[in-house]
DNA sequence: CTAGAACTTAGAGCGCGCTCGAAGTCAAGC
DNA sequence: GCTTGACTTCGAGCGCGCTCTAAGTTCTAG
């Protein structure tokens, strides 16, 4: 089974535009399979790639760190102590992010309570 | 007590361009105090005011937001409401943000079990 | 008093990550 | 077979948020 590159845009929440960005920026771990015709066809395997992909961009890993892993794995198995630095390394930033997000959101609370106080008198 | 601009890039990790920037994007409450000279003066409430600032930024608020935001709390008390009604809405952002970086945080963990697994072979 | 570091403004420049446009090709339904 | 809409490539363009430059002023230490 196979899917349309609109099919993986609405699965995955980016645009065509975007996915086919990806590809040239060489993200994905294949390129893209056409099939008989011109058209992508995404395998599962693509997709579910495309899903880790957009967590270690929602996680703010720069294209070029995601392009370096994607090199690693497309380099085989003697690879994997390397792609486990990188992924750990990336670990750190991601914990980093999570305490810098909710420090903010006590933050934002703590205003909100003040308001909602003085609203309410 | 007054803080050079140098000193609050310090306490505040940004740049002193950036907090310039800031300045002059209108996301300060009022302009810095100048004291007899041209150099800026910061209170100690501007730098609490940097810090929130830091903030929002963190958890992505585009600088128009924070600036449409800085401004309700210069019209006054007035605008309470409407402050509320921001951060209120900001603040489901900053949930979804969490909930997004601790998806992925989970599957860069599985990965890095996965790789662990593999080295320890 | 002087040297040198830190500050000033205003505008230009830049890096990132898309996003769009143009011009053309292809596929599915009538 | 034809139309309509989705697809193709590839380069240009853009928005955001800084970041830097230049040229000049001011503060501080010796």
């Amino acid at each position: 089974m196979s899917y349309s590159i609109s099919a993986v845009a609405e699965a995955t929440g980016l645009s065509t535009h975007t996915l086919r960005y990806y590809e040239r920026a060489g993200l994905m771990l294949t390129p893209v399979e056409r099939g008989s015709s011109t058209h992508r066809e995404y395998s599962e395997a693509d997709i579910a790639w495309v899903i880790f992909l957009t967590r270690l961009r929602s996680t703010s890993m720069p294209i070029a760190r995601v392009r370096e892993y994607v090199e690693l794995v497309r380099a085989g198995a003697a690879t994997t102590p390397d792609r486990l630095e990188l992924l750990a390394r990336h670990r750190i930033t991601v914990q980093a992010q999570l305490e810098e997000m909710t420090q903010a959101l006590e933050a934002i609370d703590y205003k909100i309570a003040l308001y909602q106080k003085e609203v309410a008198k």
